[in-house]
DNA sequence: ACCATAAGGTTCAAATTTGAACCATCGGAC
DNA sequence: GTCCGATGGTTCAAATTTGAACCTTATGGT
């Protein structure tokens, strides 16, 4: 076992700065949005999904991959949004497997109306806190980060 | 109520790297630190921060705030830590409410164990993916973030 | 000293998350 | 055509998280 090459100061900084910020801004919109719109990151996070397909609708797996999160967790939310009436479940045609998820009008609506105080978050606590050269930098880096991972984790 | 001003291209791509990057690199680390030492990341954070304070302990309170968890949280995986003998609690002298949490022997032991193949996680999910330059860049805009954050929720 | 209020932790029930097991069905190899 | 290993989703129990309620002790103001 080789002696593990530790994180000198800078990348320290970087690791506990990403792990901080991480959890600060989770916390920041949950309580936002559960506030204001009644909706955990994630309900809200599967409606924009689904507004932005074509059809509002998108397989049960496609939207768990683009999510980041467990098949199983989806298919629980979903559940949620369906009894909340935001989401339909309509079944797939060329594969009986297959289920898509699909925004209702009320879903567009609880979406219309949660956005703005939505964006106001984001940007109170990441966008507005930096300069646009920063927010570039940081777009690119992250960009990076989630591409290896997405190929690295499956 | 004003027109939100939404998100523009580079804002918007920021922020979708950061949601993705962020659930990415902690399912990433999740699983690494599961498989490799049996503990979650919340766990193995609690074991580092009391690790690195002096006298290897920290009032609940907090490190709470340091982990950003809610207390009842901590509680409950201090209370974990504790049954499976990798940290203790103390009370405190001056205060007859205060509780330290304290490292024990065997928690240093299985963080000593857990921390190359962590670091190794970190390395691969995030640090050794970017250049010195970028980590810089990340380390101060993320350091930004979590300070306005910090002193904005309280 | 006395009170009102804040702070420190725990407890509790409810909501959420996770991973493994499971049940089909799909698709390609043979 | 038939079989077998992947795929798509759901289900289940167990682990975790959350916020509010609660109890106790500090503390500042008067």
């Amino acid at each position: 076992m080789d002696e593990p090459r530790w994180l000198n100061e800078r990348e320290m900084a970087a690791w506990r700065g990403f792990v901080a910020a991480t959890n600060l801004v989770a916390r920041h919109l949950e309580r936002q949005l559960k506030e204001d719109a009644g909706l955990s990151h994630t309900q809200y996070e599967i409606l924009v999904q689904l507004s932005a397909a074509p059809g509002g609708s998108l397989r049960m797996t496609d939207l768990a991959d683009r999510l980041v999160t467990s098949k199983s967790g989806l298919t629980y939310q979903v559940t949620q949004l369906e009894k909340a009436g935001l989401v339909g479940r309509r079944s797939c045609a060329s594969d009986v497997r297959g289920v898509f998820a699909e925004i209702t009008d009320a879903g567009w609506e609880t979406l219309r109306a949660a956005a703005p105080g939505h964006v106001a978050a984001v940007r109170e606590a990441l966008i507005d806190v930096l300069t646009p050269d920063q927010l570039t930098a940081l777009a690119d880096s992250l960009g990076t980060v989630t591409d290896r991972l997405r190929s690295t984790d499956r």
